[in-house]
DNA sequence: TTGTAAGCGTTATCAC
DNA sequence: GTGATAACGCTTACAA
């Protein structure tokens, strides 16, 4: 005899699971038949189904889904891979994902990579030797060169990026409108009234932060705005780096009667020193974020924020993986989904006398 | 011939991933080999071993985690299971769980229950199904029979519950001292000089509420207070809640002078009214929540609350799983593992004229 | 409608 | 130190 079992069992209790073969043996049947009835295969008789899904019942059967993978060639393993789990935007996104892929049988694999490429390769080979059906993916901040993701596409598994994206259009992405989003916030701004609106902005080597000032200067000009450059502040984009921005464009000469900011942390801190200092939001200034954070709906007034969409981002990433799998060997040209934000108008930003809202206005 | 490659591939390009069998042939040597100098095992020559690892690299071979998982009869997959993944808490628990498991090459898959016991028992099938290693959960709240958990046993596979457990203590589980930090907060607010401690209380039917409740009694009890019982009101603590039950309390004859709530939002949702009515925080009330939750930064002014660890309590579920492996057939003794809450002061409630604290205290 | 048997890629036992 | 080979549990082409 040749190789045994891995658990030889000391013990008396041998408890090894019981398998398709130990149903056809019950049976007395061929596994083709116990498979068949399982699968709710069409060639098989009613009768012999029932029995078999009666002893399977009886017998507390689990299918091993390793095993049917292996034979298959795919699993239903769902690679997602995120900078970080925790903060709303990945966590509702990760959500996003779970709850649209395990409504169609998949289960997903979560991976961090803390923002730090080197744990992102690593992560990359795990899910490929893990066999999973496909990979989702918002890279870290970090990477700069995406050879680890061509090993994916060489592996022939769907690979679609969400949220941060390699730069070109030769991938499969869904991504937020980022221009829009702060064009729609601007806009908001200067139709209260507002002539001099700061913009804090984060760093411009991210799509993101490029997009959302970009946004912000295109709505300057749908108004004919001229471009005041010490308006406009670059930074990490937290709470304290938005407390020394506002600072300083307070120590201004002629200071904004507006600000737009890239992240709500910053815009928090802002609203800090605005308050700080004795002017009123959002009569002396209007304020408005990005993010929807929930700190966005704490903060005293209100802050005005553009939503993200974390959610539907989740779900289109995953019907963008399914898509792929469909098409399969049919060689599909990648494609870019684009998600509108949609701005969350609050106390921070309405000049019509409304002193406070608790239940923000989404706008078209 | 009987069955083939499930994807013939009509298309020229096989691109039929390297296995084994591919670096044994190309190498003119045995699988066995091959597979020693991968893992490697002792008895193998430095030079074979050095020829199949480059060859390894040159073909760009994957292992198969299905195919190893199947022959040896575990897989390197970790089941984690909460009710929901958004949120501070649960993100930061699954982001120690992962972390700590992604270091020991475990690959961690997630399911939400939703809060729903029959999601909850679909998704251990489906855990029980993909071969887990072992699973780590959080019941949901609708979770009043735990029989779908036994299942779990009677397949051997490892099962660690972590803040909501069910009750008895024959199940391994990682849990927060609700009562020591309910305790602790409460006795802070004493010691701050206050002697009329409302509390905010959660649905009694959970563990976690009822003992942040008893830690509030035995507080009490150890400065020589009566219990008043209309200074206790039970709520969902939503925000609303809490404004709700702020309202009540400040309609008492003699209102509280301090408030100690089970939970974050309501807590904020009291400051919201305390500060709507004129009534000073902390100098009139002083007020504290549970959970430590980012709007506690955010409130003015901050608020004192209660951290539960999310991070070690991931960690410590991981660790707890990995000595069930280790300990194997051994029957093990079920083990509980409480951790410590800290509580963070802040503005909201100290009395020593303290204005606002950026950096809040950590007290032992 | 049912049965036979090969094969997925790995590991482990035995023999050399 | 190396090789031959069975086995893990399942799916499926083909035969009956």
């Amino acid at each position: 005899m040749a190789a045994r079992r891995p658990q030889p069992a000391a013990s008396s209790e041998a408890a090894r699971p019981v398998s398709m073969a130990d149903l056809a043996r019950e049976l007395g049947v061929s596994m083709t038949t116990i498979s068949r009835a399982l699968s709710d295969h069409h060639s098989i008789g009613p009768a012999t189904k029932q029995a078999v899904l009666k002893l399977a019942k009886k017998l507390n059967y689990q299918p091993n889904h390793l095993a049917a993978a292996l034979r298959k060639g795919r699993s239903q393993l769902l690679g997602v891979m995120v900078p970080y789990i925790e903060g709303r935007f990945f966590a509702s996104v990760v959500h996003g994902i779970e709850t649209a892929a395990s409504r169609a049988g998949y289960s997903v694999i979560i991976c961090q990579s803390n923002e730090d490429v080197a744990q992102e390769r690593r992560n990359i080979e795990t899910l490929l030797r893990a066999q999973v059906a496909g990979i989702l993916v918002s890279v870290s901040r970090t990477t700069t060169d995406f050879q680890h993701f061509d090993k994916v596409r060489k592996h022939k598994v769907p690979l679609v990026f969400f949220d941060r994206v390699p730069a070109g259009d030769g991938v499969n992405a869904v991504l937020l409108d980022d221009r829009a989003g702060a064009y729609q916030a601007t806009c908001h701004l200067l139709a209260q009234g507002c002539r001099r609106v700061a913009h804090l902005g984060g760093p411009l080597h991210l799509n993101i932060y490029k997009n959302r000032r970009q946004g912000y200067l295109d709505a300057l000009q749908e108004y004919g705005l001229e471009l005041e450059e010490n308006l406009i502040l670059h930074s990490s984009l937290t709470v304290d780096s938005g407390r020394e921005s506002m600072a300083q464009l307070l120590a201004l000469p002629t200071p904004p009667d507006a600000v737009f900011s890239a992240g709500d942390s910053a815009a928090l801190g802002a609203l800090q020193v605005l308050k700080s200092q004795g002017v009123r939001v959002p009569e002396d200034v209007a304020l408005a974020g990005f993010s929807n954070e929930a700190l966005t709906s704490v903060a005293e007034p209100n802050i005005t924020s553009v939503d993200q969409r974390c959610e539907e981002m989740g779900q289109a990433a995953f019907r963008l993986f399914t898509e792929l799998v469909e098409a399969d060997g049919g060689a599909l040209t990648p494609r870019q989904v684009v998600l509108q934000p949609q701005l969350f108008v609050r106390a921070s930003s309405l000049h019509s006398g409304v002193e406070e809202l608790h239940n923000a206005q989404p706008l078209a």
